[in-house]
RNA sequence: GGGCCGUUAGCUCAAUUAGGCAGAGCACCUGACUCUUAAUCAGUAGGUUGAAGGUUCGAUUCCCUCACGGCCCA
């Protein structure tokens, strides 16, 4: 039995390597030192007289071999650096027979020092008029074609550096994602925000109603957790004093994986005292057009076929009142439990009974409303029972001063004024044990040194989670959280 | 967890109707070519058809189980 399935292509390969290595090539240099990259040259000669021949000024620069066209005692190549594409042509009489021998040898894929001067084709192309050439790296594998790229979905998430080789639709998507995340700290360290780095591992997983993945310290012998949510350390920090902090955060739910769902996934959150969530509503309009105008150049953006407007003025509706006019549902049952359930059970929803009202008020919107709701809407108004960590509200006290923002059908933030007042958190912790007893394994757990924290006092404080992941979705039309994420979570495929 | 679909050469895809020698383009290899850009021309080579089992004279094709993935639903 073989050790490997090598196919032939890649013995091949592997036969040029060796050649190369017998003739004392380096394969694998370590110095070579470039001028410019292919986008400092297209800037240099582009407002160049076309005059600009082998006498002009010369450049040094470095990629990968994407394409060879080989015209026997001449070839024109294309290769890639981090900011694009170049052309080049390398004749024999310029760089000497042996040095053409030597590139005759090269693949694409490989990685080439390249030294010359800029000339214009007769097509009108600038093109790199090569008179030295290096080898920078050898490659074995070949890269897929270059006309179709790469396209199984499967290959391009388990190999996605092939995927951003091939595909500039993805390399573009992660560009993006970097520039947004760019966006928002500037956004945030402009309004005299602190950034600050929370515990991964924690003791008692709070500040998300989720189930946690579990870890181990060896030498403390105890479980921990990996974090839900940077929630309640954020606000300790509110007690020490930073009165507006914010964690672009990695947080783990050990959940069901869908195209809207990984178990990892990057969510940025932030506080800011003497702020109530209608604060914190209007700083998020502020945000998204923030982003809108530094990435996208528009308020007005196209997401699956849905053009959204983020410059608008969003719409904030109350809970109960979405319910009604999107889930069309009779007032009169709003507070009436079983009716809920039955009118659920009509629409083909089944909902867990034992539920508090809360709940099941909550699971309806999920099921009716929050699909219709394309254009960005604020909701308000969530019942107490599903926001343990939320602020009452000062006139009704079954809710909470709470919003979640929906767009395109998907939640993308959640906020409230945070409840400050520590014995309220203790019930609220305490109901959470209640629910988890009955059976709810994503309540919260009884966190006391959070308690203690608030003891000692939280200046009125509002804050807001907003899922990165999904607004880098929205923002580059994205489909699937797997199109943004470098490397989603995959079952390991078996071919090891 | 359920439903539907997919997995064939390094990559992109055919062939499955009704079971009958597994095909192409690009890439690779050989040869020709000093302005091509999906270069062109000629030739060669490349396959345990995702895995295991079953039916059959014969399975990429039909049946069963499994693995991985995609979409939809919960």
């Amino acid at each position: 039995m073989k050790m490997e399935n090598k196919s032939d292509i890649i013995e091949q390969q592997r036969e040029k390597l060796l050649n190369l290595k017998n003739n004392n090539v380096n394969l694998f240099p370590n110095d070579f030192k470039v001028s410019h990259t292919v986008k400092d040259i297209k800037d240099a000669i582009k407002n160049s007289p076309d005059t600009v021949k082998e006498d002009g000024p010369s450049f040094v620069v470095a990629g990968r071999i994407m394409a060879i066209n080989m015209f026997g005692k001449a070839a024109f190549i294309r290769f890639k650096d981090r900011s694009g594409q170049l052309q080049a042509y390398v004749r024999k009489d310029k760089i000497g027979d042996d040095a053409y021998g030597f590139f005759k040898q090269l693949d694409i894929g490989d990685f080439a020092g390249l030294s010359g001067t800029m000339f214009k084709t007769r097509t009108g192309e600038w093109t790199l008029l090569v008179y030295k050439l290096t080898l920078l790296c050898k490659s074995i594998r070949p890269l897929p074609e270059k006309f179709h790229g790469l396209k199984d979905p499967e290959k391009r998430y388990r190999q996605r550096y092939l995927d951003l080789l091939m595909n500039p639709d993805a390399r573009d998507i992660f560009v993006k994602r970097s520039r947004i995340i760019q966006a928002i700290r500037a956004f945030f360290l402009e309004r005299d925000f602190l950034e600050v780095e929370t515990p991964i591992m924690q003791p008692i997983p709070g500040g998300a109603e989720a189930k946690p993945f579990v870890t181990h310290h060896n030498a403390l012998d105890m479980d921990l957790f990996l974090r839900i949510a940077p929630e309640l350390y954020l606000k300790r920090l509110v007690i020490g004093g930073f009165e507006r902090v914010f964690e672009i955060n990695r947080s783990f739910r050990n959940e069901g994986i869908s195209t809207q769902h990984n178990p990892e996934f990057t969510m940025l959150e932030f506080y800011q005292s003497y702020s109530d969530y209608n604060d914190l509503m209007d700083l998020t309009e502020e945000i998204f057009r923030h982003v809108a105008k530094e990435v996208a150049g528009s308020t007005s953006i196209t997401y699956q076929g849905h053009t959204i407007e983020i410059g608008k003025k969003w719409q904030r509706m109350k809970l109960l009142s979405a319910l009604e006019e999107f889930g069309g549902i009779d007032p009169d049952i709003l507070n009436d439990k079983e009716g809920l359930i039955e009118f659920a059970a009509s629409k083909g929803h089944k909902i867990t009974k034992t539920w508090r009202i809360g709940k099941v008020i909550t699971k309806l919107f999920d099921l009716l409303v929050e699909p219709e709701l394309i254009q960005p809407t604020f909701i308000t108004g969530y019942p107490v029972e599903v926001s343990p960590l939320a602020r009452r509200n000062d006139t009704d006290f079954t809710i909470t001063d709470r919003f979640e923002l929906f767009i395109a059908g998907r939640e993308i933030a959640n906020g409230f004024s945070e409840l400050n007042d520590p014995d309220d958190q203790r019930n609220r912790f305490l109901q959470q044990v209640e629910d988890r007893k009955a059976g709810d394994d994503e309540a919260h757990f009884m966190d006391k040194e959070y308690i203690k924290a608030l003891e000692y006092g939280m200046p009125p404080t509002a804050g807001e989670g907003i899922g990165i992941d999904r607004l880098v979705m929205l923002f580059t039309d994205s489909a699937s959280i797997r199109e943004v994420i470098l490397f989603p979570h995959m079952k390991p495929s078996g071919n090891n």
